[in-house]
DNA sequence: CCTACCGATCGGTAGG
DNA sequence: CCTACCGATCGGTAGG
């Protein structure tokens, strides 16, 4: 028996690098616009190769978008969990935390949030579910901060949309190597948005 | 010569026709995954009958995204356009203008906010570059604003950020046979986003 | 506006 | 992980 060359342990596992890839390639191009030929070249393999690791295109995607959702709900219970902190604290290291799961992986974000169409039945309906129950949360924070006074806001509804839809908006300008630190964009993206809604100023 | 029967005169050419059905189909699935069979099916007539209107899948996209542009840059143009108008009030008029473009025709505009990177060079380029310039119209409204102290924000470009999100979010949930009309939606966006900015409230 | 078709490319599989 | 390949579908064209 011959000693063989000893393979380069891969620092993540393929799979983990396929989703990596896929990710940034689905981003760039969108879901649709992108080729399985395409992200096994970047991988520096042969497309019918990805098929040992992954059972399918859509596969990748659907562990990104409900990956990220558990993400932001877990951030989410983190920053409301202290009973003891007034509405309008929580609501501020919810934004936090929200942003916190954005620039961590800007470009999983963007497939998160553009991407999940291209899911099939059941996992569309089941991953816009999961949005708006997300979304229920920030609401139902913002109408009790209104209710105790905390907050105010013209019309509850649009407090949240608009709320979200900011933070959103992030993974499309946000640059890792850009100039602010992920907690500076998040301590002002709180003080603008916080800034509309607190009651004293 | 014997009569014929007189062809239906089409209300619309069919040239908006196909751009009509077409925006439609590239705002519910995208503009990669909406095939020209999918689009003619749609229509009513065959494949190859399309391209003796148009020339080709992207033209279409095309013209959406630069017809939209167009629009944008009028209703701001006409917001802004008194030179004895508050600045806070001319900003007001601009946040009225960019949703009533949003809400006037929402798929068009729902793929003018998201399907443009289909756009091949130097069409994609010059397309952004239009994007940066009504942008940067915004700022230095903003910026104009907080100079004689109408407005106020942390920070200018934040500010900026953060309107332009939640507006561009209305395409998304918006419903034309909603409950509330898009003159009583861009009011209360207008209402909820000053709100954030004025300096007397 | 249709019929008939083109070459290219797609996601995915069989067998090794 | 590769080679070789599958059937399906793509955007678009020629000729009428």
């Amino acid at each position: 028996m011959l000693p063989t060359m000893t393979p380069t342990v891969p620092l993540r596992s393929r799979k983990a690098q396929i989703d990596r890839t896929a990710t940034a390639l689905f981003r760039a191009r969108g879901f649709a616009a992108t080729s399985m030929r395409e992200l096994a070249t970047e991988l520096g393999l042969e497309a019918g190769s990805l098929y040992s690791h992954i059972k399918s295109k859509e596969e990748i995607l659907h562990r990104v978008c409900f990956g990220l959702a558990e993400d932001f709900f877990t951030d989410f219970a983190v920053a409301t969990a202290d009973a003891s902190t007034p509405v309008a604290e929580k609501l501020r290291q919810a934004i936090e935390g929200h942003v916190r799961v954005l620039t961590r992986d800007s470009a999983a974000s963007a497939v998160f949030l553009h991407e999940w169409r291209h899911l099939s039945e059941p996992a569309r309906t089941e991953f816009l579910s999961l949005r708006d129950r997300y979304e229920g949360s920030f609401r139902a924070l913002i109408a009790r901060g209104i209710a105790v006074g905390e907050l105010h806001a013209p019309d509850t509804a649009f407090a949240t949309l608009t709320l979200l839809a900011s933070l959103n908006w992030l993974p499309s300008w946000y640059r890792p190597d850009g100039k602010l630190t992920p907690d500076e964009i998040a301590h002002r993206l709180a003080e603008q948005l916080l800034g509309g809604l607190l009651t004293n100023k």
